[in-house]
DNA sequence: CCGACACTGTGCAAATATGCAAAACGGTTT
DNA sequence: AAACCGTTTTGCATATTTGCACAGTGTCGG
């Protein structure tokens, strides 16, 4: 028996499909196909049948998976562990972000870890859902959230400040009273879509965006109102606060990872590269006017 | 990293070089080397070093051993368990027995289970030396022994008795006083050569083997006496008994396998097929005379 | 001290697995 | 019903891995 079929079974009960678990894997999915059929030739058992949509486990198919799982659990903690004994700054970092601050403020923060520890190779992946650590999907997390995971361990790097903003010119005319506030449906994130629902109940909007580089774009062009989180809605000159930052909307940005890793050199030095980094802009995160002017 | 690499691992760990490693996988040991090699260098972690003689784990290779080990039973527990479910006696069935019976008394035996389920592919292997159930070297073995392991479980088949022979000539001649009885010195497994200091303290042999089919041939020779299995001693008309069978040289035979396997077809099937086919063995086992007259 | 032996590393040819592209299939939409 | 989308399967050329043979190295025993 090829235990790494067993590897390839596995992504392929999670993902569901050959094709993505191709994806994941980074091989075609032909290989799958086969792979896994010689798997069930070799244990003359079939491990999985057609359905309605798309493919089913059997019994025999659900057993692997968890077996499967748990080798997984098992190579993985080793991996760890070894990394840790070796302690030194080298091998692959896998950084997951989101979107809005990966390309902006934390961009230049990544270049200079980057420059400083040339034997790591970072790879900044962008996610807004959630991403399973235990998995291994990524070795460190950047996560916007109040309530961070309980398995896993990390660091409250700063607080996010989100205020309401709008173009300047639809602020000044908007507080001159010349109508009444129209806000930008958002559907980046489950915060800005439960604040935007609190601050505007009607939940009438002329125009809908799902994605917060959208929120600013369409701010820009003087379509309404919405929530951005500070570091941003500060950074683009055409923006003005239409209100200014609650501590209701404040938010943690956290660092995660999970436990195994947490003596891996390149885990650490990356930790304490960013909170190092990010004590510097902590004005900018809780939106302190005075930190922009 | 490709799981497969850890089995490999796994074989190496437990060998102690490459060749033996290959050797059990049936590979080649530059397959083995290669391997881990790459293993290593995924790894970025020595997994092994020189030593004086052999080879030696590091820290990793420990863990990872242990790990693999880990791996390796919850695969054989799957492989158990989903050969269990399927329930038909199909697949291979690998029998591990003790040289002596498996050629001569037991073969016709195999052969009819064999005839009877032509989807079971038995294999017959001869090993004296104990052999790990735990890691599946064998689905069930056939022991002789009055204390069979503890984690597995198995059918005391039946007794074998065991007698003092000679060739028909020599128990004459010694009958009638013609000379002190020669024992012939036996190392084929604990039982016999403790029986045989026991009955020659002096521990005199002008002959020595290492084998029961040697012991056979030799005593067959005139070379002196020795213990037998009844059932051997008692097929063969050139020997006779020098002492009766005694109770304290009775001996289990058992019917042994891994408590996973407990519940798979090929398995129940084989033991129940042995059962029955002994059972009507049970008078040449257990050497009474009136069965062979 | 030398030869026999067993083990590991390397080059090359053969076997095997992989990627790619096209065809087949099922489900959904127009 | 037809066209489309995403998926799986299949055939074929290529890339990779494996086995084999040989060379190099260390160990053991005479």
């Amino acid at each position: 028996m090829d235990w790494d079929e067993v590897r390839i079974f596995l992504a392929f009960a999670r993902e569901g499909s050959f094709s993505a678990a191709a994806k994941r894997l980074g091989i075609q999915h032909s290989t799958v196909s086969r792979r896994i059929q010689a798997l069930e030739k070799k244990l003359a058992t079939p491990l999985l049948e057609r359905s309605a949509s798309g493919y089913e486990l059997t019994r025999a198919g659900e057993e692997l998976r968890i077996s499967a799982y748990r080798i997984e659990q098992e190579l993985l903690s080793f991996e760890a562990a070894s990394a840790g004994q070796s302690n030194e700054a080298v091998g692959e970092l896998r950084v997951t972000a989101i979107a809005n601050m990966a390309s902006t403020i934390l961009m230049p923060i990544f270049a200079r870890f980057s420059a400083a520890n040339p034997n790591i190779d970072l790879r900044i992946e962008v996610t807004n859902d959630s991403v399973r650590l235990a998995e291994r999907e990524a070795d460190v997390a950047l996560r916007q959230t109040n309530a961070p995971g309980e398995t896993l361990i990390g660091t409250r790097l700063t607080t996010v400040a989100s205020a309401v903003y709008g173009s300047v010119g639809y602020c000044k005319a908007y507080k001159s009273g010349q109508f009444d506030e129209k806000w930008i449906g958002v559907d980046c994130c489950d915060y800005h879509r439960t604040w935007t629902k609190q601050a505007c109940p009607t939940n009438e909007h002329a125009f809908c965006v799902d994605e917060t580089s959208l929120t600013v774009a369409a701010l820009k062009e003087g379509l309404g109102v919405g929530y951005l989180p500070c570091f941003l809605g500060d950074a683009e000159p055409t923006l003005a606060r239409a209100r200014e930052p609650e501590q209701q909307h404040d938010l943690g940005l956290w660092l995660l990872y999970h436990r195994d890793l947490r003596n891996v050199k390149r885990v650490t030095l990356f930790r304490e590269h960013m909170q190092r980094e990010i004590k510097q802009l902590v004005d900018i995160f809780e939106g302190k006017q005075e930190a922009i002017r």
